[in-house]
Parts: C-alpha cells; structure tokens; sequence
DNA sequence: GTATTATCTTGACAGTGTAAAGATTGGGAG
DNA sequence: CTCCCAATCTTTACACTGTCAAGATAATAC
C-alpha cells in the first residue's frame, strides 16, 4: 500500500501532516501544496477528501478538540464529586492551552497583546482597555478599606479581565442559541461581581 | 491632492479601506493588492508606507482598538464611583463586541462553536467541552440543594465558562509579563468560584 | 535652484487555491 | 474470474497573492 497510487489512508495523513506543520511553524505556514508534499502525494490530491482549504482546517480543529476533550473528560473522572469536577475542568481547560498555546492561536486566534497583571507593574504600554481596567480597579481598591493581599487583588482583576474577555469571545462565535437573551444577561451586576 | 501622483494622506487610506474590506466580507477577504486598488493607486505603494501586509493588519487592528478604547473610556467616566465603573467597563465589553462581532473576529479570531447556554436546551451537538462542562455543572446542582432560578444558573454556567476561556485567551497572548505565575495562580480553588 | 528623499508605478517572480481532464486502481456485480 | 464503475490520484492550467527591484515623480531641505 506504501508504494502504490493510492495511498491507503490519506486523509488522515494530511490531518496529521496539517498538524505537524502547525506545530512547527505556525497556521500562516500551512498549505495545502505543503501538506500534500508532506503526504507524497500531488497538490491536487487532497481535493479528494476535502472540498476546501477550509474544510481540511476544520478537521484538524476537530481533531486537536478531540484531544482537548480527551484531557478534560479524564480531569473531570478523577474527581470526587461535581464541585470539585468543575473545578479541576477548569484547572485543566486553562493549563491544556497553557501548555499548548500554539494549539490555542489555532483554534481561537489571537492577539498579540501585552499585560502587566501585576498590580505594582507599570502598564502604560499595555493593551490600552487593560490599561484602563487596571487604573479603575485600582482607584476601586483605594475608595474601598479592603484587606486584600497583593496575590488576592491579582486574582480579582484577572478574573474580572477573563470573564469580560471570555464572554465576548463565546458571544461572538456565532453558534450560540439565538433565542439566548444577551441583553438581559448584561442588566445588573451579576456577571462581573 | 487629490489627482496628483502623491495620494496626500495614503496611510490613513489605506487603513481605512482596510477596514471597510473587513466589514463588508470579512479579514479572509483582504489582500493588500484590493487595498489598494480602493484608494486608486499601484499594487506596490503600500510598500512605502508598511514593510508588510503584517504592518498593515496590525495598524488596522490598532486603530480598531482605539476605537474600542474610547468607547470604554466614556463608560468609566459616565460612572459615580470606581466600583460601577468597573462594572459599567465589563458590560460595555462585552457589549461592544456583541453590536461588533466582526471585529472581535478580526482582533481575536474566533472558532465557529455552537453551544446552548440554556440549562433545559439539548446540547448534544455542541462544542465538546461544553458539553462535559455543562453535565457537570447539571450533576453539581442535583448534588446540592441551591435554591437558584433558571437564570441565575444559566448565569453561573456561563460565567464559569466565561471565565475559564478568558484565563485561557490572556494566558495565550504572548504579551503576558513572564514573571506571572500561572501555575500559582491554578492552584486552589480561587479562580472560578 | 539643485539635490535629496519620500512616495508612487511598472514589471517580474514564486507560491497559493482551485478547477478540469485524464490516469490508475480497488472492489463489487454478473 | 472478468468487466466495469467509482474512488482516488496526477497533470496541466489559471487567476490571484505578497514581495522585490528598478525606475518615475514630486515634495522638501539646503
């Protein structure tokens, strides 16, 4: 099957392959002549799998998910009950992408943003909305006689930061029930708080 | 000016045909050679003006996030104290992207996810960890006795997630002082309780 | 007024996605 | 077993892309 004109399973060998690539230099490098040149297989071969450029990134996103959910399904079997299962997925949701950034700018995009967390840092050329975020909190913690410690109001501001960054990405993809009322969502003070 | 060899403000032009491409077909549709052909001029004077089409995507997305950073700031000064401040800011961050989404496409990139945010919603098909993370959450209620409505749960699902690929996201945006502690800042249950 | 420099044009090239037409092969119907 | 079909793969071709080099033009500095 090696040799022969057809390849066997190529398919998955140009998802592997996609991977790969990915893995070595980035989602701007991949191309469908490379893969197929990874693969031995001429440039037009894939076509016969995938109907699109598009459709062979969608299944490597598939595939790379898979993996993903793979990790927090046996993070989620480890634990002792459900409140701890919730917490170790999130654990594990955050440090799989932590591990594997690469895989994150995949699936998600990604901004090339900069971002002193630290409540002593300067941050005058950060990202220009955190920067913002920063100085509100800040003058927050001033108005108020909280006995926060440094480490606590790290957390607090960048928990703030990701559930309005988060929120903003999950509702912009796309495939969110239309009937899910986000303005209501936003009334009062629930979220952030 | 206008007819002349020298374009006058080429620069500008060019980031704000830039911008137009993007919201009338999206950033897969931009190529520096439509760019320039809007403003009227040879497929090679970009070049006088960004060494990359790179440059220019990031001027673009600079001037995007100015735009986005103005509407944050008036947030914050509509408001009485820095505590609503913050509060008001995570509303119209989210809020900004729900009115813009292509925009946050474009500066964030963004996966094609379906998800029902809705407890009683099937969600069979959604995005995987979703999925895992919502059965989890529905066991976690049944495990406890939580006088919560509907909403308030919906809200706390979502919150969770929310916050969980926030954390994700900003870890994965390379600009993130290296001197923070991540692996700290996982432990325990802080983060998303 | 001349020289320098920034800006823009023209022409070229390699790499890209994709379509059309043809070659090769494995597997099922008879 | 044989023939034929459909799946798979190759070859060829084309339009479009980013980028570079060489030259034209015009604004500015001296």
């Amino acid at each position: 099957m090696s040799d022969s004109y057809h390849h066997g399973n190529l398919r998955q060998a140009l998802i592997d392959a996609g991977i790969k690539i990915i893995n070595e230099s980035g989602e701007e490098n991949l191309s469908l002549r490379k893969v197929a040149l990874r693969c031995k297989v001429s440039h037009a071969a894939p076509y016969a799998h995938f109907k699109d450029k598009e459709e062979l990134i969608e299944a490597i996103k598939t595939s790379v998910t898979d993996q993903f959910t793979e990790e927090l399904t046996s993070a989620v079997e480890g634990a002792k009950n459900a409140e701890s299962a919730i917490i170790e997925m999130g654990k594990h949701y955050v440090s799989f992408f932590i591990r594997n950034p690469d895989y994150f700018k995949f699936l998600f995009g990604s901004q090339n943003i900069t971002a002193h967390l630290k409540i002593d840092a300067k941050s005058d050329d950060d990202y220009p909305p955190f920067v913002l975020l920063k100085k509100t909190y800040i003058k927050y913690l001033k108005e108020n006689k909280f006995k926060k410690t440094k480490k606590e109001q790290e957390v607090e501001l960048l928990q703030i930061w990701a559930t309005a960054h988060g929120l903003a990405a999950i509702a912009c993809m796309s495939g969110v029930e239309p009937s899910f009322d986000w303005e209501e969502m936003l009334k009062g003070d629930t979220l952030l708080r």
